[in-house]
This record gives C-alpha cells, sequence and structure tokens, in this order.
DNA sequence: GATGCAGTTGCAAACTTATGGCAATAAGGG
DNA sequence: CCCTTATTGCCATAAGTTTGCAACTGCATC
C-alpha cells in the first residue's frame, strides 16, 4: 500500500470505518493518480481489475472520504474532481473555455496567508481555485 | 438602471448586442443581488416579474455574458453560480457541508500576486474560491 | 468457527442541471 | 414600415449525481 493511501487508513481506522473492498479500491485509485479524478474516472480505473463496482458506490464512497476530511472535491464544470488530502495545491480554471491547469504550489501557505489577511476567511483551507480568462481567451 | 447594470450593458453596446428583454432582466436581477445566482436563482427572480422567459433562456444569457467577460462563473456543488465582473472577491466552501461565505477582498490583489508567485498562472485572474473545513466542520 | 447486527453495496429508477434542435419572435438598420 | 438575422421559447435529451430498497459483508461476539 502506498504512503498516500496508508495515511488515508488511519484516519478511517481511527473512526472505526469499515475496510471494505470498495474503499480500499477507490483509496487506491486516489493514491496512485497524481491530480484528482471524477467519479467516473474512478470507477473507470476500478472496473479494470473489478468491474462489480458499481458507480453509485464511487460517489457514496468518495462522497464519503470527504466528509471525514481525507479527500475534497474540486468543482469542474461538468463534474466533480476528487482528489486525496495531503497535498495543497491551486486550480486555475478559465471561465470561458473550462481549461483548467494544476498550479505547483510550493508556496501556497504564503497565498493563504494572504488571503486570510483578507477578513475571517470562515474555514480552514485545504485547497484554492482561481478563475478567470486563461491566455487563449483573453 | 443601476451603475452595474449600467456597466454591463456598456461593454453590450460596444460589442452590438442587442438590447433584448431578457438580457435586461438577467443583467437587472444580478446586478440587485449582492453576491452570486444560479441559473434557477435568476429564474425564479425574473419568473415573479414575467413568467414567459425560459430557462434556457437563463442558461444561455449568462454563457453569453460570462463569454463577453461581463459575467463569471463560479462552480458550485451541483450548479453553477453567476455574478457580475465589477468587484474582486473571494469565495470560501466548506468541502464537508456546503457552506459557502463571500469574503470581503479589499486586498484580493496581494493575494493573487503570491498565488501568481506559484508558479504561470496560466489565466487572467477575475475570482477565487478557497476549499476547506468551515468552523462548524472541523 | 459460527452467529448477529449494523454498516455497505448493487441495481434500477428518479432527479437535477444543462444543452441542442427548430420554428417563432422581435431588435435595430434601412 | 419592412427585412434580416440574432435571439427566444418550447420540447426533447444528455450527463452527472442521488435515492430507495433488498442483499451482502465486515467485524465484534459468542
Amino acid at each position: 500500500m502506498s504512503d498516500r493511501a496508508g495515511h488515508a487508513w488511519q484516519r478511517l481506522t481511527e473512526i472505526g470505518a469499515r475496510r471494505t473492498q470498495a474503499r480500499a479500491l477507490v483509496i487506491e485509485v486516489l493514491a496512485a493518480a497524481p491530480g484528482h479524478l471524477s467519479a467516473a474516472d474512478i470507477h473507470r480505473r476500478i472496473a479494470s481489475v473489478r468491474p462489480e463496482v458499481n458507480l453509485t458506490t464511487v460517489y457514496r464512497t468518495t462522497s464519503f472520504l470527504v466528509g471525514q476530511g481525507i479527500a475534497h472535491l474540486l468543482e469542474w464544470p461538468g463534474e466533480a474532481m476528487y482528489g486525496l488530502n495531503d497535498h495543497p495545491h491551486v486550480h486555475a480554471v478559465c471561465d470561458r473555455c473550462g481549461a483548467h491547469s494544476e498550479i505547483p504550489a510550493a508556496r501556497l501557505d504564503g497565498v493563504l496567508a494572504e488571503a486570510r489577511r483578507c477578513g475571517d476567511l470562515g474555514l480552514q483551507p485545504a485547497g484554492m481555485a482561481l478563475f478567470g480568462r486563461c491566455h487563449d481567451c483573453t
């Protein structure tokens, strides 16, 4: 099991969640992905190993992981993307064409600190997205 | 007509767009709203005055406004929210309960400058959203 | 190792948001 | 006032996500 998956399981064990096959597969797939995956992506990757796992289960599992703070959800035009909560990141989404890119967020802390100075955030930030016009659409 | 709506119409006039009733209503509703509205919100508010305006038209109009750089789109869990492009803002969205708040963004420029230092943004930022856990869900 | 409960899952159907086709309408120039 | 064409309304449809319910399985207990 990868480090990333191990970290997720640690949390799940803490809260007494069952170690089911479906959860193991979803976590494994998320841990193996460098970026974010949609529910359909996750389902597709799991299907190559175990086709009987239902898409509904993927939705329920990801929701569960997000609810437990193990994963996070990123709204995307047309679908939601999921990722494990172990590396800070910033996404840039173009208002016009929907193009998206992940920004290397080595200094995300600085950004969040700056954002925090704008006022009470009202939340513990885990991720960030920027909206605007990409170079092609300017 | 409000200032905000006037600004939008100025842009529309520049590009030679027709001053239709549906567009006027969508812009008026967006201009009157302090925050962001979903297509359904806009449609509902218009309906109280002019029920014959179709939801499809609201979608097409908002897409048009976003495409022209007059409005912007914010992905939200389950739906897209629209707002006019006349005041910089930062949104905070809770991963878990979906609670959202608009952060007074007097210093958004500083945040964006900081974000830009994280790497090539690949876009001209107009808005920003933060994802994480709100106080109630921590 | 067998048993029982509660948490999970699979399947099918329903819901919601959003889009596309096409005919009817209306804005704005002539 | 007429004409052209952008725009709209209505319908059908797509895609993503959720829900209801019966069946199943992890895990604690016996």
